[in-house]
DNA sequence: GGTGAAATCTACCTAGG
DNA sequence: CCTAGGTAGATTTCACC
């Protein structure tokens, strides 16, 4: 699928408002509403829009807590991250995991409504499990930017 | 505001389809349809729902490279911080910026068409700056959990 | 919890290059 | 023939009962 300038404006207006209707897509576009309601449609199909999503504040549910954490496996081996990856899935507080180029690492990024839930889930979980050998958390104080627009230029 | 469960399994689902109707809600919680967005709207109004947004392909964008970077600020203080947080603002493959306790280090998630425009980030935008002293990229290979709904139980 | 007016989406249709 | 703009029926929302 080609992506025109047009789209990519359609994009990035998207990603801030999930919700803007075909109209208001029709006047930040300088189209009708029903040539942008069609250009949506289009990258909706094509999966360059994934899905939407409602972004929560996390403060006002009360998760105070963010961290990066890093867990290092003792044993480089596919049915090590295998299992660890399994454990990721069952840890609500872990929204979102990635491994590395390099060392066979985890990055991991966790909310919780306290330190000391965090701390368990370090202690208690990641250190608890044999295949962890080291984990090295750091908890953000401050995001000073946060899920700007994907760069579309 | 206070949150019954039937609240956090609303704003879970919304997490996942942020275009859900108030009658899909209404099914999925056993309410009404108009209770459903009541509720939702209140939510909104609250600001506990922050906005909607369209989720984004990013592979679908040429965008792919992903990569994390910690930046760490040769002296500390507030005016280099500021102005390091004025150039995370210009600087679009720049998505979130985070930073931690302990260090007054950055973390920067940045995303990339290639390995070629993430050194020229690195070295022509980061290391160039006076400010920045030290910088480590690590580079994304696999995202084993990708943006799961916040811990709401 | 339900209802109805207003707004929105989407499929279809028409016009122009 | 392909792309842009317009129209109508169905769906959704939201203020009110």
């Amino acid at each position: 699928m080609i992506l025109d300038p047009v789209d990519l404006r359609l994009l990035e207006h998207l990603q801030k408002n999930g919700q803007a209707t075909a109209q208001e897509l029709g006047e930040v576009l300088h189209l009708s509403a029903s040539q942008a309601g069609r250009r949506r449609q289009k990258l909706e199909e094509t999966g360059v829009i994934h899905h939407y999503a409602a972004r929560l504040d996390p403060a006002k549910l009360g998760l105070s807590v963010q961290a990066f954490v890093q867990v290092q496996l003792d044993r480089h081996g596919a049915e090590h991250g295998a299992s660890f990856a399994r454990l990721l899935k069952t840890r609500p507080e872990i929204t979102s995991a990635w491994t590395m180029t390099g060392e066979a690492d985890y990055l991991l990024r966790v909310y919780c409504p306290d330190l000391a839930s965090l701390n368990r889930l370090i202690h208690e979980v990641l250190l608890a499990n044999p295949v962890v050998s080291r984990v090295h958390s750091q908890i953000v104080m401050d995001q000073p930017k946060a899920d700007a627009p994907l760069p579309l230029g």
